[in-house]
DNA sequence: CGGTCAATTGACCACAGTCAAGCTTGGTGG
DNA sequence: CCACCAAGCTTGACTGTGGTCAATTGACCG
C-alpha cells in the first residue's frame, strides 16, 4: 500500500503524498487502527485519502468548512479553537500524534472549530463517508471509533471541571500534568518536554491571561516545581504538581 | 411491541416497565430513532431493555459504575456532574427529553459522570452491546448515532467557550437563550418555562456562585429582560438577551 | 404557627485582569 | 560583528469582577 504521487500545494499548507501505512506508523496502537488485525489494518489503510504535511501556523480546516474528512495526526501538534460572535478565540484543545481531528463536524456536516498546526506536522486524511461504510463491516474498528469519540467527550468534561471549578494555580498544574501523561503514553519523557504553544495560547485555553501564566511559571520555578527555559520545560516535582492539581497540597 | 411486566424497585429509583415504543414517543424525531423507517424503528424498539421511571433526586448512574446502557430521556430533566478529588462537583450539563445519557462511558467501559433526575423522569434503557450490533446493520441509525455523539462534543465546546471567555452576565444570558431554544425545538414556549434546576445548580454549571446568579436575575428583572417568580421564568426581551450572549449589546 | 430550605441582598475582600514598562530572544541587514 | 527591530515574555502597580460571609426575606410544609 505504498503510495507515490506528485506533491501539490493549497493556500497556507503544503500537501504531499508520503510513503506510509498504518502498520508502519508508530501511532497505530493509539490511533484509529488500534487493535485491528493485519487484514483489517490493510483495509483501513486503503481508504485513507492521503498523508499530507501541514506547515507550522497553517490551517487544516476552519469553522464553517464543509465536512469531508477526519484527520489523524501522524506527527506534530495542533490547536483547535472556537470563535464567538465578538471574534474572540477560545482554544478548545491541543492535539498531538495519534489523536483525531474533526469529530465535532459530524453533527452538522461542517466544522465547528478551526484547527491550526503548532509546528510542522503530518496528518492522515480519512474520508468520513468511506470510513462509515467500513465501520459497518469491522466491529473492532467501530468499537474503537466510538471509544475515541467518547474519549473526546470525557476530555472536554475534564476541561469544563477545570474551567468551572479550579483556581489559576490548579488549572496550570493540571495542564502540565496532562501534557506530561500524554507524552509518557507516547513513549517520550514525562518530565522534560517542549511546550509547543505560546504562553498566550496556554492562557487562552485555561481561561487566564498571558500575564497570569507568566507569573505562575515564575512561581513554580521559585518553588522548585519546574525548570523553564523558553518553551523547554522540566517537571522537577511531579508529585507536588499532582497534589496541586487535585487540590490536596498541604504546604504553600 | 407493547410490553407489560411487573414493576420493580432498585435503591433510589423506581423502575417500571411502561407500555411504550419509539413510534409512539413524541421525541422520536429528536432522539436516536430520528429518520428511521417503520421497519428499522421496530428493530430498534426491540433492543430497548426497558422503560423506567427515575424519581426526582434519584441517581440513574454514578461515576465508576460499569457501563452497560445508554439512556434516552423520554420525559423529564437530568443533570450530569463530575466530581474532582476534593469532592467538589462540576455540573457538566442539563439534559432534557430526546437527549442521550451515558456516551462518555464508552471510552473506558465505566461512567465518568453521575446522572441525577431533576424531576420525576422516564428513560429508555439502551443496552450498548446490542445497539452496536444494530449499528452495523442500519446505516441510518449509525449515521444518526454519530451525529448525536458529535453534537455532544460540540455542545461541550460551547460550554468551554462560555467558561473560558465570557463574563458572568454573558454566561447567564447564554444559559437562558440555550434553554429557550431547546424548549422551542421540543414544541414548548421559548419564552416561558420552568427552571428545573436550583440557583445553586445553575451557578455550579456556569462557574459562578449562587449569589451571583441571584444578583444577575435581579439585574435582568430590573432591566425588564425577564420576569421571574421562583423557578418560573419569562423571557421578555429575547433580542437583548441574545445580544448580551453575543457580547454585542450597546446600552448598559 | 414555627421550622426548614432556598433565594435575595448588602458589605467587604481577594484573585486574577488590566495597563504599562522593561527585558529576552531571534532574525535581518549594514 | 554589532545595531536594530519585532515579538514574546516577565514583572510591577493598580483595579474590578465576582467570591465570601452574614443577615434577611420568602416559600413550602407538617
Amino acid at each position: 500500500m505504498i503510495k507515490e504521487l506528485p506533491s501539490l500545494v493549497i493556500p497556507g499548507a503544503t500537501i504531499e503524498i508520503l510513503k506510509a501505512s498504518c502498520a508502519s506508523c508508530s501511532m497505530h496502537q493509539l490511533c484509529l487502527p488500534m487493535g485491528l488485525d493485519n487484514n483489517d489494518m490493510e483495509r483501513l489503510d486503503q481508504i485513507i485519502g492521503r498523508r499530507r504535511k501541514v506547515a507550522r501556523g497553517a490551517t487544516l480546516f476552519r469553522i464553517g468548512d464543509a465536512f469531508q474528512n477526519l484527520y489523524a495526526i501522524r506527527l506534530g501538534h495542533f490547536k483547535t479553537y472556537q470563535v464567538n460572535r465578538e471574534g474572540a478565540e477560545q482554544i478548545t484543545g491541543f492535539q498531538m500524534a495519534g489523536e483525531l481531528l474533526g469529530m465535532d463536524a459530524i453533527s452538522a456536516d461542517q466544522h465547528h472549530c478551526t484547527a491550526v498546526a503548532l509546528e510542522d506536522s503530518e496528518v492522515c486524511e480519512i474520508p468520513f463517508a468511506t470510513l462509515q461504510q467500513l465501520l459497518a463491516e469491522m466491529p473492532t474498528l467501530l468499537r474503537h471509533f466510538h471509544r475515541m469519540m467518547s474519549q473526546e467527550i470525557t476530555r472536554e468534561q475534564s476541561v469544563m471541571l477545570l474551567l468551572g471549578n479550579m483556581q489559576a494555580t490548579q488549572r496550570f498544574a493540571a495542564f502540565l500534568i496532562n501534557l506530561s501523561s500524554r507524552y509518557e503514553a507516547r513513549g517520550y519523557s514525562p518530565n522534560t518536554f517542549q511546550l509547543r504553544m505560546s504562553r498566550e495560547e496556554i492562557g487562552n485555553y485555561l481561561g487566564l491571561t498571558i500575564e497570569s501564566i507568566s507569573r505562575l511559571l515564575s512561581k513554580f520555578k521559585k518553588e522548585g516545581l519546574v525548570r523553564v527555559s523558553n518553551r523547554e520545560i522540566e517537571l522537577l516535582d511531579t508529585r507536588m504538581l499532582k497534589a496541586i492539581t487535585a487540590g490536596t497540597e498541604t504546604c504553600g
